[in-house]
DNA sequence: CGGCATCCACCGGGATACTG
DNA sequence: CAGTATCCCGGTGGATGCCG
């Protein structure tokens, strides 16, 4: 990638459809389940509990659209299908792995602020949360 | 709801919500943006194009309420409020940008491989994206 | 078994107007 | 300037049923 580039909003404008995609309610689980090696429809259907069927179709979809996944037909009766990470897709497991790393170092902080956060926010609505002295809002 | 899967689903549980906050539609260009360094509402929505004060308002509440960004009030007239990634927000803008290079790297594979697949969809809806010779489904 | 099609509830998010 | 409040539309995603 060309470093040096720039503009904050230029490379946002290209990782914000991706991250979309990523961030969406069931992509991550399935690349991370991939990542362990290929599965079949129903077996990822069973260790991503809470999906849909439908949902789990169009997730699957739009990762071999991105060119994420690989899906392969086995025409037997009963049929079969497999899905596995191509190489894009063991790519992308890795800063996905990072931010994985970092969700979960950090999910107690987080979760800690948000309980500070509503407690402010319940128990006063006039709560400052941060008050500057006026005067030196000039910067 | 079951359990007692591997230890994939349970981080992937953690990560899940976060990663919601993070690829919602505005949150990575405004934490990308406040790496930056400090700023106020209204030099965030201009630099955030297209973005609705009332979404940026949500966004902002919301990495508040998470400990990513402090708001601070100056008392003026006209107020003023500020916006800066706290440690924790400016933590995570690291696997962030790890992501966002990955997707800076790639987005040209990805819609190649987007083309690729519609172009596939669109000549022929049973075109046999990869077949499998049958009997050696077993595993 | 692995889909696709349909219907429908929900809510994310834009436009607009009003407030301190 | 920096919000809050309201309305409303479209997309996301769940439930169900049918098909190869």
């Amino acid at each position: 990638m060309e470093q040096g580039h720039t503009d904050v909003t230029d490379s946002c404008r290209v990782v914000a459809p991706i991250l979309n995609r990523i961030g969406d309610k069931w992509t991550v689980q399935v690349v991370r389940l991939l990542g362990d090696g290929p599965r079949r429809f129903n077996e990822i259907k069973r260790m991503v509990d809470g999906v849909s069927q439908r949902m789990l179709t169009l997730t699957l979809r739009g990762l071999e659209r991105d060119g994420l996944v690989n899906r392969t037909v086995f025409p037997t009766i009963p049929p079969r299908v497999d899905y596995e990470l191509t190489d894009l897709g063991r790519s992308l497991w890795l800063p996905v792995q990072a931010l994985g790393l970092w969700a979960y170092e950090h999910h107690g902080e987080i979760s800690r602020a948000q309980k500070a956060f509503d407690k402010r926010a319940g128990l006063s609505e006039e709560q400052p949360r941060k008050i500057a002295a006026a005067g030196m809002a000039g910067r």
